[in-house]
DNA sequence: CAGACAATCTTAGTGTGCTAACTATTATGC
DNA sequence: GCATAATAGTTAGCACACTAAGATTGTCTG
């Protein structure tokens, strides 16, 4: 195997393994307020912009709409959100913050904050930036994969 | 919120990304074969040092015991591995790879092969070692805040 | 304008990750 | 040496993520 081979390997590796370690860290800290990473990720995009329809919520977040139906589901049940019908397409639901919803969104930015300073204590901006680059140009790879398949 | 929260999160939402859209495009390239991503790790480890315990297996994954058990359930299942017991130590299981998981693995070496080509084209080696370490020093901050709520 | 097509949300089923609590076995310590 | 603690693996229950398939509603085309 030539050795950008086993660097690729290692890269593949260490990002399975510090998303998966910054999602449970972040959980153990959320898990007594009924909050999870996940719907921290879906409080922070309906905080800047209320009656999204799941669709489009679902495009933002880039998780499949049934995926996003069960968060919602969840999210519904822990008082956070509330699912309202649509005026002009009674196939939309408009999805909107409700008060705690928005108490919560608050108390996470709070939180997600003060956990960032943790996280990335000692890591410069411009680190940051290159890897999210980096990040951008192996996911747009990846959907070129997908694309193939769908041809092939 | 400063410059480098927002870069942070940014930082964050990407890894959350890319991660999860690299292991759901290797699913769909090895569903067919009664395999995963995790089950592919798992394999990679196997084919490399035999007979580990899976508390072992467990560390070098960097699973829970309760994760392995039943990635290990599906894996037997479908005819991968086997447990078989340890002559010193009867809690103990030792992982060994049977005739098709060896198959398996090393279709999978090949297909993981093909597959980082795609993903990591015109991705430069330096680019994914300054990742990796960037990485390697975020999830060693993540450690420490778990140390500090312990003491907490 | 009617029937086909598309869009939106949901349900069902699988796989993976976690924590907490349990069983069986081994190690330790008084 | 026997009670206690630690270790190895399991089970149970929750939360997410996916695909595939279904129900309802809206759109478009012939």
């Amino acid at each position: 195997m030539p050795y950008i081979d086993q660097t690729a390997s290692e890269f593949l590796e260490e990002l399975t393994k510090v998303s998966r370690k910054i999602r449970t860290t972040f959980n153990k800290k959320v898990t007594a307020h009924g909050l999870t990473y996940p719907r921290a990720r879906a409080l922070f995009r309906l905080a800047k912009k209320q009656n999204m329809t799941q669709t489009e919520l679902a495009c933002e977040l880039e998780l499949e709409q049934a995926t996003l139906v069960r968060l919602l589901d969840r999210m519904e049940e822990n008082g956070l959100i509330e699912r309202r019908p649509d005026a002009h397409d009674r196939r939309v639901k408009l999805i909107a913050l409700t008060e705690h919803g928005e108490e919560q969104a608050a108390f996470v930015r709070a939180l997600a904050d003060q956990i960032r300073h943790q996280f990335f204590e000692g890591i410069e901006q411009e680190e940051l930036k290159q890897a999210i680059a980096l990040m951008q140009r192996i996911s747009d790879n990846v959907s070129n994969v997908e694309v193939d398949d769908v041809r092939a």
